[in-house]
DNA sequence: GCCTTTCCATACCCGCACGGTATCGTCGCG
DNA sequence: CGCGACGATACCGTGCGGGTATGGAAAGGC
């Protein structure tokens, strides 16, 4: 069985997603025809047609459109293997925790705090970042983030499940909902939502926020409403107000992390984490 | 950012898990001096020492550990995408299921009928495994694979739940267990339990067993006794008794299939693998 | 219909890096 | 103190990855 190199996936994948070998080649900082070469040789070794080529265009075959996917994945996964490396070789460890500000739900020191008590507790450093963040992990840029299910993609994670927050509507005072008890998700209906960056799908059709001060300023200036975690209440302005959500799904709060780390330093965080958050649900419910 | 390259990886490997620079030479089918060489240039680009070279012994440091783990990673996830294409690339397109014998809680037929009904269906080759089951899917060989929720470890793969069953604790009719209606998982203390294959864990202390009518042989022997899903209740021996495990974790039976899979085919598979289980504890409880 | 344009493939050449052989340096042990 | 084990270094050849030049096929314009 021929070994597929990582040079040859790289040269694949610019090939499939440009569709073109000129670019594809100019986009690898090199010429066509030893691209060309690079192609059919790795199709020959696999066996397996990877492009149509016609005179005037080149398409991907369902061998192709697998092989882009794969690709992309070992690539992934060479890329995050130096990151990891290179970080565990660093003089000063330290453990990088990614959280969204305000988006820890007030568990955040208590977190900190009992993790400095575990023995070989490392110095965290904290990272604060809006949409992708689990792209951080899986980049090998962090040891751990605070997430929230279902919003993001938890595949390829391990997780510890922290909290579990129903949903609040936060909106300005002089909104129409405003004075109500409780509203439902068809309520909503039209109203302007923020869109994370990253997450561009449809039904959020509002202005592109990247922090919580600047939400929460454009919600108190009528542009926009949002759905947030309950644990904001504590960190709303005076003249906001928050109403349950009935049937919006509740969120939860999680710690995640690579799956398979080995280190302990990260072991004991997770250990620091699920202790306060037991001792948090023990209590408050 | 310099590239790191699947044949380094390969390299640093065989060393990290030789521990021995002319051993792990050997197992690559080379000379040691370029292997050192090749090592050396890995820790110049990484900046990192991977490796602690004692005269006499070498070990791995912290960062290497690192690599190693990643390593393994990034190399099986080659290995795969070569596999995955290769297969997307054959002649005759078949739904490659892996199962293990009389475990599939008699929902597979209905399965298979409701899967042929769909349009675009393929044939489906069945494999059966005993143990290890799911590295077949991790390493390409297989598009899905019915699993058992706790037993399997399902990192990395995506799963459809198709039906939760209690446990039955299968022994000889002379066992002196076999009155009991019901029985704890304390009541078995001492008894030997089958080893399968993979799972050398602590616990089953057993013979090995590699088949399900061999593990019914041996329980009707008295060689051993086993905690087995109540769905092979149907396939068992007349000189067999079953009796429910009070505090055995029930078992889900689920479909699992590889990450971020996206062909047509499996989604077909899983779509109809749904709606038969749906309705199997629609009715069935 | 022919010429042009636009691609990818082929032909040929070169330099480098990968792998081999020979040897050294160093540590541990008898 | 000498020998053996093992990794590092020195040096060399060759294969392969990459470059330039050119071929060849198909689409489009006049």
């Amino acid at each position: 069985m021929e070994r597929l190199e990582v040079r040859e996936l790289v040269y694949f994948t610019a090939v499939a997603e440009e569709l073109h070998f000129g670019r594809a080649a100019a986009r690898l900082g090199m010429t066509q025809p030893p691209l060309s070469r690079a192609i059919q040789q790795l199709e020959r070794r696999l066996g397996v047609a990877l492009l149509e080529r016609g005179s005037r265009r080149v398409a991907l075959t369902e061998a192709g459109a697998v092989l882009l996917r794969e690709s992309r994945a070992v690539l992934d996964a060479a890329s995050a293997a130096a990151r990891r490396t290179r970080r565990a070789g660093r003089a000063d460890p330290r453990l990088v925790l990614v959280i969204k500000p305000g988006g820890d739900g007030g568990l955040l020191p208590a977190i900190l705090d009992a993790y400095q008590a575990e023995p070989g507790a490392l110095p965290v450093e904290l990272v604060c970042s809006f949409g992708e963040r689990e792209i951080l992990l899986r980049e090998g840029r962090a040891d751990a983030a605070l997430l929230h299910r279902p919003r993001h993609d938890l595949t390829g994670l391990d997780t510890q499940d922290l909290m579990t927050e129903t949903q609040l509507l936060v909106m300005p005072s002089s909104h129409r909902l405003a004075g109500r008890t409780r509203v439902c998700l068809d309520d909503l209906a039209g109203e302007p939502l923020p869109r994370w960056p990253g997450a561009s799908e449809g039904g959020s059709h509002g202005p592109e926020v990247h922090d919580l001060g600047q939400l929460l300023h454009l919600i108190a200036l009528g542009r926009m409403v949002a759905v947030l975690p309950s644990s904001i209440r504590d960190q709303l302005r005076a003249d906001l107000v928050a109403v349950p959500v009935d049937d919006a799904e509740p969120t939860t709060l999680v710690l995640a992390w690579p799956e398979h780390a080995t280190s302990p330093a990260l072991a004991a965080f997770v250990r620091a984490a699920a202790a306060v958050a037991g001792k948090a649900t023990g209590h408050g419910g």
